[in-house]
DNA sequence: AGAAAAATGTTTATTTTTGTTCGATTGAAA
DNA sequence: TTTCAATCGAACAAAAATAAACATTTTTCT
């Protein structure tokens, strides 16, 4: 083609892209932080390209870690539509039938880890809950013991015989978890084994959830504990709501059903967090 | 962050997806929240793919915890008709339902008796429990405070949505209470209207209960009462315990399904407890 | 100019997504 | 309750998109 030198409307939002492959390259970034997203046909029809070059654009452009590829072309990280934000809980009985399935291999996994341990703490939320109850069903050792804020966890390891601590204060009735000042209170006199953290969302921008109460009592556990289980169903991966509760960093495992995406799990590892795929 | 990214407007949304499964991903979430519901073919035909496609799509979203698929579509978890289970067993022990007609009977009394009080003190026992369920069956006035270590009256209330204290401490797994040196300095801080207070045994000697550590909580809702019921059936009369917890003077009214014998009715008399039978 | 290197295009096998069929299940009406 | 139509999901087929291998073009040097 001698043509080759074409440069249509692009040119002027892509001026640093000095040959036509650094300019297509520049505008499908500039379109994915507009938009959203792209298709490989509709980059391949403006630039009259082929589609396998377009591929080999945004495989390149992935490996950089600027994009996510998708079936059909490319989706932001920064926008992408699978990054959720919610500032809504979801009702307790609705959250504990989904993904029940994940939910309870991701206790049996978390249960293998921390057997042994003697003092454990149990955070709030459906994923810690089926921790709980694993627990329960299991034969936990004697000397065991168990603080939690959740009335639901407490009442399964109680009623399984187990040691179990609560702190005083207002139970927030969906939750039916005891939050507030006092209770932060009560448990910053403790120290424990492991922490069995729940959570509402993950991304590499670290651990989120909804209420401040509640990030509250998780920031003593995380302050507190020797170990720290994230216990995390991959539909929370890409999802952040109200509270940013912890750095990656300040979690030892995280224990999900699936493989993290690409740049979670990179994020995880850079801050030296063990993965765990049950 | 929190601008337009949370409710994308309609152009955003427009342009969003330029891969197809995202843009039908988008849609789906985008008129979940803001009609409540989908339905199949709904998104099919505007879509113009097969239902089987969208089941697909429905499915996925869901996996992902963002949706809650019902028969014909889907719905959203925030305006969806969520389930309002409470959904905790009662724990049926022998006990519960020993004379449980007559326990109610009781609870129904005591609860005529505290009607309208602001802040109210729950002692553990199934009497007392029957006294609690009344309660939360009944419409309970918006500022109305409960205080409890029995986490079985702690659950129906707070699921009743009345503000619900707890102490923080080791919880006896047969009672569910919370119980020790801990949970008792935990309520001496505060003082309540009306205390209703359960016991294993009562005679002109006083009244009396099985077990030290939950004896001693009773004394704190005894000293720093204004009103102190005691709800007692009639098979405790005569009866005599491990610990002896107060003194009859100390106790305002005695609930019960029957009158008294003549000469713990003259007890009463004399230390000026009235009597109140169901 | 001519060769090496890089980028792009083409073909083909593989994977992913979507469509279709059909028996099973569900929900509502009779 | 029983019936019946709508809906659902599993299995397989078709279509679209992708990745790999190789061919071709363009660029970048000397």
């Amino acid at each position: 083609m001698t043509d080759s030198s074409i440069y249509p409307t692009q040119e002027k939002l892509a001026k640093r892209g000095r040959t036509p492959a650094q300019a297509r390259l520049a505008a499908i970034l500039d379109r994915l932080n507009q938009g959203g997203s792209v298709s490989v046909t509709e980059i391949a029809e403006e630039f009259q390209v082929s589609d396998m070059t377009v591929r080999r654009d945004l495989a390149e452009l992935e490996a950089q870690g600027l994009l996510e590829r998708v079936h059909g072309g490319a989706v932001s990280l920064q926008h992408g539509p699978l990054t959720v934000i919610d500032d809504v809980e979801p009702l307790f009985e609705a959250r504990r039938r989904l993904n029940s399935d994940a939910k309870s291999r991701i206790a049996e996994a978390a249960l293998a880890l921390v057997a042994g341990q003697q003092t454990l703490a149990f955070d709030l939320g459906t994923t810690v809950l089926a921790g709980a109850r694993a627990l329960a069903a299991s034969d936990p050792a004697p000397g065991l013991r168990i603080f939690t804020n959740s009335l639901r966890v407490a009442q399964l390891t109680a009623a399984a015989s187990i040691q179990t601590y609560v702190p005083g204060g207002l139970i927030q009735p969906g939750e039916m978890s005891v939050t507030g000042q006092g209770a932060v209170e009560d448990f910053s006199r403790y120290y424990f084994d492991t922490a069995l953290i729940g959570a509402s969302g993950l991304t590499p921008d670290g651990v989120f959830d909804y209420s401040p109460e509640e990030a509250a009592m998780k920031s003593v556990y995380i302050q507190r504990s020797s170990r720290r289980i994230l216990m995390i169903d991959s539909s929370k991966f890409r999802r952040i709501s109200t509270v940013r509760v912890a750095d990656l960093s300040q979690i030892s495992i995280m224990v999900s059903d699936a493989a993290p995406p690409p740049e979670l799990a990179q994020a995880l590892e850079e801050a030296n967090v063990s993965i765990l795929v049950a």
